[in-house]
DNA sequence: ACCTGAACACCGTTCAAGT
DNA sequence: ACCTGAACACCGTTCAAGT
């Protein structure tokens, strides 16, 4: 211990200079402050053009940063669905929209991240797509439990993953830039409420 | 008219330089060019400083130019309902839909900087808050027209208007950013296939 | 009044060099 | 291999000056 402390300012590189660089990303944002490349390396300790070693460009870096967002989505997805075990469908559905806003409410620089231009519009990283899919996936198999218990009527399910992750996705957006406005203990009611006429559609007649 | 001609190089003034830099905005936004000061100041002629004597910073720039687009969906939803006017309140709110998503899809650029995190949150402009107002209020509107008729549930109005627009808003994002995919003949479907199952929620039984 | 020039404090990115 | 320094081409914004 003392002998790396000692060893500390010998060398310049980090050891795991990629994790500290990502890690130090989510701390930046997490306060809500702007994230540069040159902010995140003065965090770390490194000249701004360390970075490039490990990261193609600032995009990549914010790639590594919405993977991350995207895995605590996915868990806050399947923790919600967990706790809904044997509610009916529509209970789980619901249970998923108030997870999906949720997360994006508490960690509002990262959702924007995931879901800004600057990601959607590169094709470079398939680990995201990856993501997205398991994400639809996760919304799809609930969609395809409630039409196969004959709860919910049959449609192409495709469309109606879209219009639930429309509504998700519109809601929570319109709540981050203060269009909507919700204190954060009403999340959840003013959610259910959001989804009940989407979900009510949903029911076989 | 040769008289002006021969002044235009004597002054360096425009005559209308506040209009002039937000229709160069408008040029610059619907090529999908980055909309910046010095940019927009560069295709009218004029030094970049000149652009303070007319807007207090870029973001008053950016009003100018989403007050315009908000003029543009208000007129969009009107005419939307002005062709359907006497169709039921369901096919009313379709309209509605593809009207707003059209809207979007139609000008990417300018939709961004409408519902971007800057203008919204700046309190300055308080044009803008009228006419975001404006539209809930068509909303509101026919969803009211849709209760009093007896054809939609009676619920909490604004819920509901938030509920549609959420899930307009979010169909329109998802699709900017390309997580939704749809040629532009197919949106008109597309929209009404993803509000279908809400509509049929609204539904009185 | 209205516009400009030079300067400041930031960006992301590139090139050539240091250890 | 890994990191740095200096430089480039951009930003928005401020100050003091020009006509």
């Amino acid at each position: 211990m003392p002998t790396r402390a000692r060893k500390k300012r010998e060398t310049y590189h980090h050891g795991d200079l990629s994790n500290a660089l990502v890690a130090a990303a989510l701390e930046v944002i997490a306060k809500e402050e702007q994230l540069t490349l040159r902010e995140v390396s003065r965090r770390v300790g490194v000249n701004h053009r360390a970075v490039y070693r490990h990261f193609a460009d600032l995009t990549a870096l914010l790639a590594a940063v919405a993977e991350q967002g995207y895995r605590q989505l996915l868990v806050a997805l399947e923790d919600a669905l967990a706790s809904a075990k044997k509610a009916p469908p529509e209970k789980r559905m619901e249970a998923l929209a108030c997870a999906y806003v949720a997360f994006a409410i508490d960690h509002p620089a990262h959702y924007r991240i995931m879901f800004g231009r600057r990601l959607n519009e590169d094709g470079r990283f398939n680990v995201l797509e990856d993501l997205v899919l398991k994400a639809f996936t996760i919304i799809d198999t609930e969609v395809a439990a409630g039409i196969e218990s004959g709860k919910f009527v049959s449609r192409p399910r495709r469309e109606l993953v879209f219009a639930f992750w429309s509504l998700a996705h519109g809601f929570a957006s319109l709540t981050l830039v203060r269009r909507i406005k919700v204190k954060r203990v009403l999340v959840d009611p003013y959610v259910r409420q959001i989804v009940a006429p989407f979900i009510a559609g949903l029911r076989a007649l």
